[in-house]
Parts: C-alpha cells; structure tokens; sequence
DNA sequence: ACCTTTGTTTAACGGTGTTAAATAATTTTA
DNA sequence: TAAAATTATTTAACACCGTTAAACAAAGGT
C-alpha cells in the first residue's frame, strides 16, 4: 500500500502550499491583507480545508515564525564560522542578523513586529533560542573577567539586541532612511559596544 | 443663541468621549480589541455617530497619536529644564523618553508600534517633530567640531533612539524582563554614547 | 402648525476567522 | 461488482469587523 505514502506526501505539499501562499500573500500585500480566504484561493481550495492542515490563522503564523527562527539561526551561525577572530566573529553575526531582517523583511517583522502572544512564544518555540545562544556565547568569549557572570552576558546581549534590533525597527517602518548612514550607525555602534564590553 | 455654544461644547465632549472609550478600551484589551462597535457601546450611542466626529477609525488613531507627541514633547522639554549640564539634559531627555513608554504604554505603541501609514505621518503630523528637534538640539550641543554637520548629528541621534526604541520594543513586549538590568543597560549605554559622541 | 434642519438609529454591504452540516469522492468490505 | 464506510471538500452559517445609505426622531425656525 505505497498510496498511504503518496497521500501522506500530498498532504505535506498542501500544508507546505499554504505556508507558501501565506507568504506570497504577504509579500505582495502586508500582513495587515492576509486573510484564510485568500490562502485558500491561491491554493485553489475553500477556506475550511485549511483547517485541516492547521488548528487557526495563528497557527500559520507560529509556523512561519519557527521557519524564521530557523533560517536566522543558520545564518547567523554561517556569519560566525566565516571569521576566526572572536570580534570579528561577533560583528559579522550582528551583521547577518541586520541583513536577514531585511531580505527576509516578513519574517522579521512576524517573529519581532506585530506580535500578539509572546510571553508563551519562547516556551513553544525552542527554535528561537539557538540563534540568542549563539550571540551569548560570541559575547562570552570576548569577556576577559573571569568567570563570567551571567548577568554580564545578558546585560552586553540586550545592549546589542535593543540597538540593532531598534536600527531595524525604525527602518523597517520609516523607509526613506538612507542605507549608508544605517550602515555606518550599525558597524560604529556595534564597534563600540564591543570596544566597552570589559568595563 | 447661547445654545449655540452650549451645543458644540456638548459636541466637544462627545468628541473626547470618543478619544477616551477608545483609549479605555485599548487599556482593558489592547489594540487588537478596538472597534467602532465597542466605542459606540462606551459611549452610549450606536456605531455610525462616531463617523460624524472622525472620518474613519484611522482618524481616531490619528489624533491619540497626536495626543501622544504632544505629551511627549512635554514630557522631555519638562526633563531638559530639570538638568543644567549639557550631558545631563541629555541623559535626563532619553529617561524622560523610556519613561514614558511604559507610563504611557498605549501612547507608545501606537506612536512607533504597529503603524500603518509611516512615510506620510511626518507630513501630517508637525508635532512629531517637536521631540525629534528637542533631541538634536541637545546633541548638537555636545557636539564640539564646529560647524555641526547635518550627517553628524543625524547619525548620533538615531543611533541614540535605535538603542532606546530598541530596549523600549523588546521589554514592551516580553515582560519578563528585569527592570533593573534595563535602567543598567540604559544608562551605561547612554553614557557609553554620550562618550563617544566627538569621535 | 408646517417645514427644514439636525441628530440618531436601523439595515445593509462586503469583509474577517471559524464551525457544523451537507455533499462529493474515495476506499474498504461483503 | 455493489453496497457500506471513510475521507475529502464545499456550502452555509455565525458572530464579528469598518463603513455607508436610508429611515426615523427630535428640535428649530418661520
């Protein structure tokens, strides 16, 4: 009975089918136009069929969230293993992180914009985890005070995260900004901070 | 025709009425909960009268935002004036600014949270700008080459508020965090800029 | 008292997420 | 192969949304 797989298989191209025309939906028209409706007429079905591929709208959402934590993880992580020195290491990942939020602009603004349940997200979502590890342990090896408290850590982590994380922000939604003074903020900024990592 | 008057402070009030359903709303609820529907219920009419107040419900939003600036505004001048030294108006200006984000939390989000229409608000709302202007000024101050350029001072001034707007997002957000850890990240990180603000 | 203007509501349109019931297609069983 | 059971899919409906046009009520002026 090989027809179980090949059902199986076709179930999973319909589920990815719809993440997929989520996504397109949102490329062409915003986040505020994406609509179970619409998914269903890009898929070529009616709307009720999406739920059995998902329990609600929200679920989509996690789901692409998961596929942004993912795909940000992976390139952060090939932004690091790109450099040997630990500094350069750390700024190549923060810029890796800034390009991601901005070629994959959707996913960014889903896993750090609009979002609605987040207390619960990092619970449900191990995923996002991975990438803040990475960052942790860059910082770490770039503090000389031995041991390393973890306080320290997390205090230089959030320093770093509030102002790429702000520079992106306010570009994502104030577009006219120009590009060389974002890139001259994003690689003095983050210079300097590590510059002051061991005061 | 005293009743005259008396029929458009009657007006007025209603006007506020609405501007304060909606804010108590949003308070109870969050923005997700704002409806025409929901306002009308507050304020004891049916939802199509609101229509004669604004001219859709973006209106509304329009002029909480307004509201926010201007109180902002305030908020920051007020700190300015409280401090002396240069770098102390500063450092005070941007307290001011993180304050306010969380005493006045709905003002915030909606003001740099899930904006709609960014590249037009600056055009029409001139009271945006009167914080932005506080700020450079207070920068530019600092600023020892002379003349100040235009580059420069624009450059510290995002970098500032990418950082603050950056932390205000995050913990905005995910509550979970430390307050104690974010005034730490803040004021280092202020000082840490203000620092390098002639380099 | 009538007419006009103003204030307010009711009803409706097209849209949203979601669910239950009805129907169509497929597979299993006799 | 024909009937039964299961699965896939759609239709119809619910309650909500923003918004508008028409109907209705109340007040004002003549």
């Amino acid at each position: 009975m090989g027809s179980k797989e090949r059902i199986q298989r076709q179930k999973d191209d319909t589920r990815k089918g719809i993440l997929a025309a989520a996504l397109q939906i949102v490329k062409q028209e915003g986040w505020a136009a994406l609509s179970m409706r619409k998914i269903a007429d890009v898929i070529e079905y009616t709307a009720p069929i999406i739920y059995e591929y998902f329990p609600n709208k929200e679920g989509i959402l996690l789901e692409l969230t998961r596929q942004g934590y993912i795909n940000l993880g992976l390139k952060v992580k090939e932004a690091r293993d790109s450099k040997t020195n630990a500094e350069d290491q750390l700024e190549a990942m923060w810029l890796a992180y800034w390009d991601f939020a901005f070629e994959e602009k959707e996913y960014y603004q889903l896993m750090y914009g609009v979002q609605v349940n987040c207390c619960e997200l990092y619970k449900k979502m191990p995923e996002a985890e991975y990438t803040t590890d990475l960052f942790y342990d860059a910082i770490e090896k770039l503090l000389t005070k031995q041991p390393v408290s973890e306080d320290t850590s997390c205090l230089k982590y959030y320093t770093f995260w509030s102002l790429i994380h702000g520079l992106v922000s306010i570009n994502l939604v104030q577009k006219g900004a120009n590009d060389e003074i974002n890139q001259q903020i994003l690689r003095s900024a983050i210079k300097a901070i590590i510059k002051t990592i061991n005061d």
